[in-house]
DNA sequence: TGCTATAATGAAAGCGCTTTCAGAACCCTG
DNA sequence: CAGGGTTCTGAAAGCGCTTTCATTATAGCA
């Protein structure tokens, strides 16, 4: 029933039609020189009646630019993932980019047959957000010149690769300085991400340092695997709790894990913030609607993409980038580390 | 700092290193037809050694196929979102094609200059979301025989489209006649989606048909426009709040707006579900965090975007398709409606 | 008016691949 | 061992564009 697609117009049927040559009609689409003002409103006319769109595979191959960048993710989802997408396509679209979307669900080779369409020679570049990439690879990349930009991710060592990064740290720095100083809290625990993980990496990072200026000790025993994930989250909470392990603060790691970690903690009859304090990471949607209400650190995600695709596209047009700084957090007080509580 | 790119291999250079014409390399990366077991690997290892990628751009020229398919979104954003774009992405990736993805945040034509690298000639086909794409264009597209499957929205008029929907209508359905029937509701609230929303209307004709098969009048002043938006819900329940009129039990039209609704009633002093019985749609992944925990309706989304690019492929591939039924929805009870309240 | 500088245009050579088409090499039969 | 199939491989013609280079039209100036 649904025949192929019918013969389309070409850059030369454009060109019989105005009465110009190729080249003409070329330099009127691109602008890439001056055109007398009437041979170019007729290519212009002969454009639209015939619905020319010029085919990016031929222009492709000709400059050997694809105008496309590519974005590889380890995989797609959480709440994280929107604004990010949202920042990285407009981002694209104002330096006119096309977005090719890569999710590395398997680790099978990008580069291994069957050819997959993204890397060097399909793209002008890479965004890589996270771990998606594999460090042997990356280091190959930069060597023959490609440009990469790194997402949430800094650049292995030795590899001076920008990076778009938040201040994680200092996100959660301030966070648990707010638990200490305003609070009182001492026994504070924390529910990492996944392993590797490098935003929990440096979230763990801000968490002991705070610890540390405040003198009060580390304890290992109050640091568990959370996985950025409610149900792990919940799971390791109820954990503490059997164990007799006792904290009257929970630092989580992130927002969906301090979910899962307030789920647990009221189903096991303790109250929040009263009996203890819970504080996520990221301010999710969701984190404003939660009983009680939650104390997170919110990071500016829809910029962070814009950014790092002009960072790409810096690279890409005249051939040198800045390494941009880690990006602002934010702390955002609600009620679940106890403030705005009626006494 | 950065230099350009250096110069790649070419399906030339794997040629002469194996000994071989370039047709025969192109042989064993495509498997187009049969080749000596012995020079097969002798090329296999020239690929190898070269790092050879096959260039897009070039293959698309000569094959006048891109295997790249185009998604059309009018925005980014939602809880709706990252599932929907896993299922396509993973579905594109399971059929061998990459994903350029589009949103529409502007109405600017996308087949307008400067061009932009989506269209007939540069995927071969396109996933349309929602309302992302007029009318006469998808006409337009149709008549010439280019592929498109629409998701989330139905064809119009008289153009056979494939379209991959869920089943709204009966969903709701399914909702209304449980708070009529389970817990006696007789003024229920609705609380629509964005004007012109194409699941708003099948929800609300859901709505409208339990109704009347329970013989309960439909009463417009119990309609307001929620825009599928947790604060434009909460606002449009404060306005029924203050006008007095009054409900027992509020069908938000979505999730997101079901929260603004809870919240709303909440700080009005009603309580949820004893005063007001609250339900939602999509079930997205806080909803059973709320408090109290949504009743709501989930819709397989990963699922239908894997659906509608099999839909596609099929399509480009076979030059035909089915028209899939609309997928099922599903009842998820939770305590919001009045269920498992204690007495 | 004649000559040169300049602007506008066209001819043509690729870009790197796929895909016919035809030839070469091989394998069976009888 | 001749004849007629199969296989396997290579030559070469594009795919639709960009871009260089040469050419022609136009203008500027003495």
């Amino acid at each position: 029933m649904h025949g192929a697609v019918t013969k389309r117009a070409t850059i030369a049927d454009v060109a019989r039609r105005a009465g110009v040559s190729i080249a003409t009609v070329s330099r009127v689409v691109n602008g890439t020189s001056r055109v007398t003002e009437a041979t170019a409103s007729r290519v212009r006319a002969a454009i639209v009646e015939l619905h020319y769109v010029p085919r990016a595979a031929a222009r492709g191959l000709a400059s050997r630019r694809t105008h496309t960048i590519g974005l590889l993710l380890p995989e797609i989802s959480g709440h994280f993932f929107p604004p990010l997408l949202r920042g990285i396509e407009a981002g694209a679209r104002e330096n006119g980019y096309s977005l090719l979307i890569y999710s590395m669900q398997d680790r099978s080779g990008l580069f291994d047959p069957p050819y997959r369409p993204l890397g060097e020679h399909n793209t002008d570049g890479l965004l890589v957000f996270a771990d998606s990439l594999e460090e042997a690879e990356m280091a190959r990349l930069y060597r023959i010149g490609f440009p990469i930009v790194l997402l949430c991710r800094s650049a292995p060592n030795s590899l001076p690769i920008p990076s778009v990064t938040f201040e994680n740290r200092t996100g959660a720095r301030a966070l648990v300085d707010h638990l200490i100083e305003v609070h009182g809290c001492r026994r504070i625990a924390f529910l990492s991400g996944p392993p590797g993980h490098e935003d929990s990496y440096w979230r763990q990072a801000g968490y002991q340092e705070s610890l540390q200026a405040h003198g009060i000790p580390f304890d290992p025993a109050l640091v568990a695997a959370g996985g950025f994930d409610d149900e792990e989250a919940a799971a390791a909470v109820e954990n503490w709790l059997t164990a007799g392990i006792d904290m009257d603060a929970i630092f989580a790691g992130d927002d969906e894990a301090a979910m899962g970690a307030i789920a647990a903690l009221q189903r096991a009859g303790r109250r929040v913030p009263e009996d203890v304090a819970v504080v996520g990471f990221d301010d999710i949607f969701i984190s404003r609607y939660l009983s009680p209400p939650l104390t997170t650190v919110r990071a500016p995600i829809e910029q962070a993409g814009r950014i790092a695709v002009q960072q790409l596209v810096q690279w890409i047009q005249a051939g040198r980038v800045e390494h941009p700084l880690p990006l602002p957090t934010e702390l955002v007080i609600r009620r679940s580390c106890g403030c705005g509580m009626v006494r």
